[in-house]
DNA sequence: AGTCCACCGTTTTTT
DNA sequence: ACGGTGGACT
């Protein structure tokens, strides 16, 4: 620790008796274990806590807080805690406020973007924003860039606006704006244009007094590096700096962070390599495994007892991320039971995958199971539907997490678009979604028009408008609703004034014509949508006013999610994260579809290795019993296609794994052709190349990696190769497309592509 | 301006 | 298979 350092901080603590955890100053310690206990109590200087799956992690941040708060080391207004999802933040803060007896008020937690936001609305003006600025989501940026590619003549079927949209956010993830972004790595997206394109939507956006999300950050990292003496302030003010799912940051915010700790260095950010799934997105691993050179002299704490799943399903797991190379390494361990082994079970087709999920959720019931404590984890938000559909004939209660969300809804956004323009008269994207919903008149030419002349006068929509119905530029009846548009902005901006804005709200939406709107509207969704509105309304009275409201959604893009009644829960891997249950389905374990194919064509070993961090995040979800299920066929974009079992399941230990087979689908198989090779290739998985190998090595964790890591993509498959003919039992004679391991993709001249298990095919000339 | 048809894409998700 | 979108036609 550094003499500064030591100096600010409040005075240093003793710990009697060399036991903290018994002082009765801090009875919150008790309830921890050693190393839980460490990362508490290493306040001062760079700590690393890497907390494996189900050891405390949120325990030990909460208690960390406060214990930071209780020995009066900061107060709440100088400690800066940041997270990623709302979610964690509200429990963060929930926990300290239980830990401590009392609310906390007046602390910097939440998100990234909420913090950043935060700073920002403080100094935007250094960066050419005035502080009401504007924070657009994805759907404004899509509509922006459409707008630009338009004007820049750019094909946006070859090059869609949302591809753009997601290569800047990309790019701003790594803190890169458009003079950073080399020639090279811009490629020809766009044609070769897209710098110019994320020239102009910078510009764009600045004129418009908005950001995206990224530019929060980006921002922030600009004020910080051209105003020293503001970031210092910041120094001065946040004396320690706690990071939740350290593993999820990208660069930007890795920076942002840097900046921020860089004074006194007490920076502690809690994460786990392991369970860094978020890469598509922009995060990157490397941050937390470089934490000790980014701060010489880390502390470094593992948190490795597990209290949440059985023996043996944690074997499992961490028998299945060992594959895994570039890891930190740990080793969870529990003095829990050993329970039960883990069940992998295959199925002919993805119904009765989901048939049998349903009777087992059934039968575990009928025991006294509570369906609370079971979820159906699945890899692509796709594989819900065959889960909700069996669920609903067999009457079973499911909730489905994910989908669409409340603010996402179209009748949401136009109603926040209303909104947005009262708060903001000069919100151009807000301005253009409503200007004619409800139809008024205002079609394509009259909004042409508008845009124009704003642009050509380099003022707002809303201030052309005003400017052309001094002129007989526009038809007569795109004049009159114009007009009364203008004037019904200005009435509602002056009762925003004056007024509060939930009536306001109420008003803005039935003088506009947009509840009548859906009120006529005869289609099946209209009543919902109208439900939404009041909800929305509703909503709004939690906040004090309109421009706090508009923040908060912008910022919390999240429904208010009813928990409760008893039901089974439906998810993607990714959406569990952080969750825990009973009972935990691994659904759709299938080569191609998870590990994903796309992953893996994108990324390579790197996308392997993160679905197979998904793998991991799955199976340690569950506390007591994990079944991992796999279908032989399953309808990938609507065909049915033939697939086999996931690597994964490979990769699971032995002697951990329960392979039940039904006899009645077993027996069926025995060598008809018709039964299809999945449940063929998943008999014969045992007396695989692969598996043998694997076999052979078992115990020998350092050998059987290696091995395991290379046959993905280069061992020969009994020596087969690409371009080969061979000939299948059930699809006939094909040509050898690519070759993993003992996988192959063979492109069948009758049945199309599909992969197969190496064995299961013969050279075409020894066919017969 | 509104409706209909053809075509395209289809992993994960926060803010 | 399906839903969303964009273009063309009425």
């Amino acid at each position: 620790m550094t003499s500064e350092a030591e100096a600010r901080a409040a005075p240093p603590h003793r710990y009697p008796g060399g036991d903290p955890g018994a002082d009765p100053r801090y009875p919150y310690l008790q309830a921890l274990n050693e190393e839980q206990r460490r990362a508490v109590l290493a306040v001062d200087g760079p700590v690393l806590v890497l907390a494996g799956a189900g050891t405390g992690k949120t325990r030990v941040l909460t208690t960390r807080l406060a214990h930071v708060l209780h020995t009066g080391r900061a107060g709440p207004g100088q400690v800066l805690a940041v997270t990623f999802t709302n979610k964690a933040a509200r429990e963060m803060k929930d926990r300290v406020a239980g830990l401590l007896h009392r609310p906390v008020e007046g602390w910097w937690l939440g998100t990234f973007h909420a913090l950043a936001a935060r700073m920002l609305r403080r100094h935007a003006e250094l960066v050419g924003l005035q502080p009401n600025f504007t924070i657009i989501d994805t759907d404004d940026r899509l509509r922006l860039l459409k707008q630009l590619l338009a004007a820049e003549d750019i094909d946006d079927k070859k090059w869609p606006a949302r591809a753009i949209g997601f290569a800047i956010e990309r790019w701003k993830d790594r803190g890169l704006l458009p003079d950073k972004v080399s020639a090279g790595e811009a490629g020809d997206l766009a044609g070769g244009r897209i710098l110019e394109i994320f020239q102009a939507y910078q510009e764009r956006l600045a004129r418009l007094n908005a950001c995206d999300f990224g530019d929060l950050l980006l921002h922030c990292l600009t004020i910080f590096q051209s105003h020293p003496e503001i970031l210092e302030d910041y120094h001065r003010q946040f004396r320690y700096l706690l990071v939740d799912e350290y593993q999820d940051t990208n660069v930007s915010q890795y920076l942002w962070l840097r900046l921020l700790a860089q004074g006194h260095r007490n920076i502690c950010c809690v994460g786990d390599d392991d369970q860094s799934i978020y890469g598509w997105r922009g995060a990157e691993v490397g941050n937390i495994l470089r934490f000790d050179q980014d701060f010489p002299g880390a502390e470094v704490v593992r948190l490795e007892r597990n209290y949440r799943s059985t023996g043996r399903i944690l074997a499992a797991a961490s028998g299945l991320i060992a594959h895994n190379e570039g890891r930190l390494g740990k080793t969870l361990w529990t003095e829990g039971e050993e329970g039960e082994r883990l069940r992998v079970r295959g199925f002919w087709d993805s119904p009765g995958e989901a048939r049998y999920v349903g009777d087992e959720i059934e039968s575990l019931h009928r025991k006294g199971e509570s369906l609370n404590g079971m979820a159906i984890l699945v890899r692509t938000g796709a594989q819900t539907q065959e889960f909700e559909s069996r669920f609903v004939d067999i009457g079973l209660p499911y909730r489905v997490i994910g989908g669409p969300r409340f603010y996402e809804r179209m009748e949401i956004r136009d109603a926040l678009a209303y909104l947005r323009v009262v708060n903001q008269p000069d919100d151009d994207l807000a301005f253009e979604r409503i200007a004619n919903k409800p139809r008024r008149g205002l079609g394509d030419s009259s909004l042409r028009l508008l845009r124009e002349t704003a642009r050509a006068q380099d003022i707002s929509m809303m201030q052309a408008a005003k400017l052309l119905l001094g002129t007989d530029e526009l038809r007569p009846q795109a004049r009159r609703s114009l007009v009364a548009l203008v004037e019904s902005f200005d009435r509602w901006r002056d009762q925003a004034e004056h007024g509060n804005h939930v009536e306001l709200a109420e008003i803005v939406l039935d003088e506009s014509g947009y509840t009548a709107m859906w009120q006529e509207d005869k289609s099946i969704e209209a009543p919902g949508r109208l439900e939404n509105l009041k909800e929305l309304v509703g909503a709004m009275s939690e906040f004090e006013s309109l421009g706090g409201f508009l923040e908060h959604v912008s910022l919390v893009m999240e429904a208010i999610q009813g928990e409760g009644d008893e039901m089974v829960t439906v998810m993607t891997l990714h959406a569990a994260k952080g969750l825990e249950f009973d009972t935990v389905f691994l659904a759709g374990w299938e080569d191609g579809l998870f590990p994903n194919q796309r992953a893996l064509d994108e990324t390579g070993l790197r996308g392997l290795e993160e679905e197979r961090r998904l793998a991991y995040v799955g199976l340690t979800r569950a506390k007591q019993r994990a079944i991992v299920t796999f279908a032989a066929n399953r309808r990938i974009a609507g065909n049915w296609t033939s697939v086999i079992p996931s690597r994964f399941i490979d990769e699971l230990p032995d002697e951990l794994v329960e392979k039940e087979s039904d006899p009645g689908l077993y027996g069926a198989h025995g060598g008809i052709g018709g039964f299809g090779d999945g449940f063929a290739a998943w008999g014969e998985t045992r007396l695989s190349p692969g598996m043998a190998r694997a076999r052979a090595r078992e115990g020998q964790a350092e050998r059987f990696i290696e091995v395991s890591a290379t046959r993905v993509d280069s061992l020969p498959a009994g020596g087969f190769s690409t371009g080969e003919r061979v000939f299948h039992q059930k699809f006939g004679y094909g040509t050898i497309a690519q070759v993993e391991g003992d996988r192959l993709s063979i492109d069948f001249d009758k049945a199309g592509d599909k992969k197969v298990m190496a064995n299961f095919v013969v050279p075409a000339d020894q066919a017969g």
